[in-house]
DNA sequence: TATTGTTATACTCTATAACTATA
DNA sequence: TATAGTTATAGAGTATAACAATA
């Protein structure tokens, strides 16, 4: 039987906000995020790396959720900069692994303080409420975005 | 006295993973709403003069938070299909008034029924404490996006 | 044939800088 | 001078289509 969801008039209006807070909260990230070398993506391909060890493009793409072209050139961006190199995969010769240079781990490590700096600083003006809520949220984010 | 916050470890992390979902809703959300002619930015321009009624450039690029030139290449985008029409501003020489057009109105209608449409069938998904959860992360978002 | 990765191409979104017109 | 809007330009991010190499 099909599951059957009926929600309030306001619902949907609600939800419209949520998409609207989404596209600003994430420009305002983007933003927030320049002033060195690194771009947003590039940021956070560097931390997939750095969190879960070499990866391949497949895998990178998939937990971004963006298309493997698209990570192709996000990795060409970070390849440029010597931050990222390639590694043969040991058995199958079609995938190519990814992992940080030293360089990489250097940036890394820079660009996370950076983050922590801007993110204490805008999370202060929240009160512990709200940051209970947001953080709430991202498991349900999560799970709509990938629905 | 400056305020201080205190953070458990954990929460700079949780906060990555925010910005992490923030983005792979965002994006899939773009991807759903391409499909006919509209995008993601006009669309939000057409609920925005809809709901409000007409508004001028540096209006709605406040209630985006983009800058007015980014609006402005919106707005012409939007009369370019014949979406929105300028009208003087009654007082104000300077200022121009962006308001919908017929066919503004009726796209901005066929525009929410298939939003609803994906909507829908998205949140269908979530259960109702998830939905709650995500509504009750509108107004946070709002706030760390302006502050 | 199917999968992994890449290259080529194009479009949206956004920003900054410089300009025009009006207040 | 200050404000509202636009034009010009550039860069990031993403997508689709077409291709090469490997399984």
């Amino acid at each position: 039987m099909a599951k059957i969801v009926t929600l309030p008039p306001s619902a949907h209006a609600s939800v419209e906000e949520l998409l609207q807070a989404t596209g600003q909260l994430l420009r305002r990230l983007r933003a927030e995020s320049s002033g060195d070398n690194l771009t947003w993506s590039q940021t956070a391909v560097l931390g997939q790396l750095g969190k879960h060890g070499p990866k391949t493009t497949a895998d990178l793409a998939r937990a971004e959720a963006v298309k493997p072209q698209s990570m192709s050139a996000t990795l060409a961006a970070l390849e440029d900069q010597g931050l990222v190199e390639r590694q043969p995969h040991p058995t199958d010769g079609r995938q190519i692994l990814f992992g940080l240079t030293k360089s990489g781990v250097a940036a890394r490590e820079a660009r996370a303080r950076l983050k922590r700096t801007w993110l204490s600083g805008a999370i202060a003006q929240l009160d512990a409420s709200d940051l209970r809520t947001l953080l709430a949220a991202v498991e349900p984010m999560k799970r709509l975005a990938n629905s």
